[in-house]
DNA sequence: TCAAAAGTGTTCTTGATACACCCATGC
DNA sequence: GCATGGGTGTATCAAGAACACTTTTGA
């Protein structure tokens, strides 16, 4: 026992609301508690910080432990510190959020954790602690986000077709989007590059494929230009 | 030495990012350090987390203690956690950033802190800590914000001219605007009041003094309005 | 009467929206 | 040959940008 101090220190965790898209819906990866408090409850990965690491370096440990997440889109969201969010002590969580393809990786891999699985962001069941709250902003950031920074496109494979993309941000909007307009504006901000190649048809015709000028869009970020779609 | 835990705990803190404009510039306010490390350098006005309160509740008792300042506009900023960003030990900080009115405070009152004193937001002294890189943040935040909320109202006193508030726009964004078109946009929102007031002239023309509509633009953004100026 | 800031409209350009049909493929 | 999603252009409307002079006041 050998930590010791005047005042009782606050626990420190991270917590990952960890967001991927897959058949037309924007899901979120959910863990089942093995544990109390919560036992049984589905929360967001997530665990304590390390006397020795940064929270960005647990966050993204805490994902690969959790679910065999790797090289995924990772950006801090907010500090949730209400006193009793977690009944044992006082727990303070940063919580991130991330973005993946679901096609890289296995849908529900994990080591730690019981079990893992997918949701779609609005159909949850009823989450351990605070999670709900947490999910809810990550949801506002992710729909305010899209909007004028290329988060999307951590979301797709890296190939990709217009009308997947368009898809995606109908999913994430809640709305319907003019095909035409969207693919004149998409395609006039010229940082898609078409490739040589197209999907391979299931009974259609086949698709050309994209994919994201990350270089470009870099570049063009150093100029002050803003994404704004 | 009553408390203590199987692992060292990091310690938690709030720092505190308060903005002012004053003079036709943005001023961020700053507190002399009274104590080691960083013994008279300046730093953001900030300090524990107690253990019975909120991260917010902590940034306001705080900002209450070290600089007189009450009933500010306060937000969560982001979240600090570089192991050695404390050279004592480690040392969590959540950050914040707080909009107040110049007009309605004393300029640089204190009841904790050695000195206190206002400097433009770009141009501050060498800061304790990592606290730079949290002004940089803070500025980033505010200049995303002002764009598309309306908190520069908070900056500005109750009662204000429309040339105060395109000098507020043109010091936060960095470039001037059009005088026409700025008071055209504005006045199209119709969420400023005219009073039947105006400046009393210091040798020159009275302007029409306005305020702004908060509860109009409340109900406005519960049918979805967004701001965007 | 001068200095200093307040106030005011129109034109042009650009981007947003609305909208309907033909195409290529696999079965 | 048919079902399925892929792909394309134009006309209208709204908002943004550019731009210069008159007004009111106190000194």
């Amino acid at each position: 026992m050998p930590f010791t101090y005047l005042y009782p220190r606050a626990a420190l965790t991270v917590d990952c609301v960890v967001f991927g898209f897959d058949e037309g819906a924007l899901k979120v990866l959910l863990i089942r508690r093995g544990i109390e408090p919560f036992l049984n409850r589905w929360a967001l990965p997530g665990g304590f910080v390390r006397p020795d690491e940064t929270l960005d370096a647990a966050a993204l440990r805490e994902l690969q432990e959790e679910t065999g997440l790797r090289e995924v889109y990772l950006e801090q969201l907010y500090t949730f510190g209400e006193i009793h969010r977690d009944p044992r002590e006082r727990v303070i969580s940063v919580a991130y959020f991330a973005l993946v393809r679901r096609t890289d990786h296995v849908p529900a891999a994990s080591t730690d954790a019981a079990d893992a699985a997918w949701f779609e962001a609005e159909k949850t069941p009823t989450l351990a602690f605070d999670h709900a709250e947490i999910l809810k902003a990550a949801l506002d950031r992710l729909r305010g986000k899209i909007r004028w920074q290329p988060v999307g496109f951590e979301l797709l494979p890296k190939k990709f077709t217009l009308s997947q993309l368009q898809g995606l941000y109908e999913a994430i909007l809640g709305r319907e989007l003019d095909k035409r307009n969207f693919r004149k504006k998409l395609l006039a901000l010229d940082l898609l590059v078409a490739l040589e190649e197209t999907t391979t048809a299931a009974s259609r015709r086949p698709a050309q494929l994209f994919r994201f000028d990350q270089r470009k869009y870099q570049s063009l970020t150093r100029k002050g230009f803003i994404f704004d779609l």
